[in-house]
DNA sequence: GCCAACGTTGGC
DNA sequence: GCCAACGTTGGC
């Protein structure tokens, strides 16, 4: 039996990452091409990115405390995770002398730009759609800055910023 | 600028 | 181990 033309995607799983803008934006993930996601100091965005996610999983990027507020983009992931070295460096923003060296507390994942969305897709467009009314970004309270994406949120997002499902 | 929700810290 | 106090996130 042949293999599904689409078995390259089976296992993929899908992740938004938050950012506010003014610190880093998916522009500037566009001028990088890549980058490595430090200063995630929670545990459950920790155990996300240290068990979770593999490479070629698809990242939504959205901008959180902006005008607008809105997934920007799609990002994936190029590297699995691994320590985030910035909670060693005496004096960074992200030091965090509790964690050791030979035993870190705080991983983080590279990622990769892929695709700006044709437009923002705004947190009050996402909010009119049935498909994401379960969506973790848009639960009250929901302040996780990794978190994961079902399949069907995916394709209904890629959809509604006019993105081919296969990217 | 406000403040609800949430996570962490530290006294007990 | 409980929980009050505190700090942060992030939508509104």
């Amino acid at each position: 039996m042949p293999a599904k033309k689409n078995s390259v995607t089976k296992g993929r799983r899908y992740w938004l990452f938050k950012s506010e803008p003014d610190a880093y934006s998916f522009d500037q993930l566009k001028a990088d091409k890549r980058t490595f996601w430090h200063g995630v100091r929670n545990y459950q965005a920790r155990n996300l990115m240290r068990d979770d996610m593999k490479v070629g999983d698809g990242v939504l990027f959205y901008h959180s405390n902006a005008k607008p507020m809105a997934v920007v983009g799609i990002a994936r992931i190029v590297k699995e995770g691994y320590p985030d070295h910035t909670a060693f460096e005496e004096g960074h923003d992200y030091y965090d002398p509790k964690s050791d060296p030979s035993d870190p507390t705080w991983f983080m994942v590279d990622i990769a730009h892929v695709g700006a969305m044709k437009e923002p897709l705004t947190r009050d467009q996402l909010k009119e759609q049935d498909a994401l009314a379960d969506m973790m970004l848009l639960q009250r309270g929901s302040r996780l800055s990794v978190q994961p994406v079902t399949p069907a949120e995916w394709r209904a997002i890629l959809k509604l910023g006019g993105q081919n499902e296969s990217w």
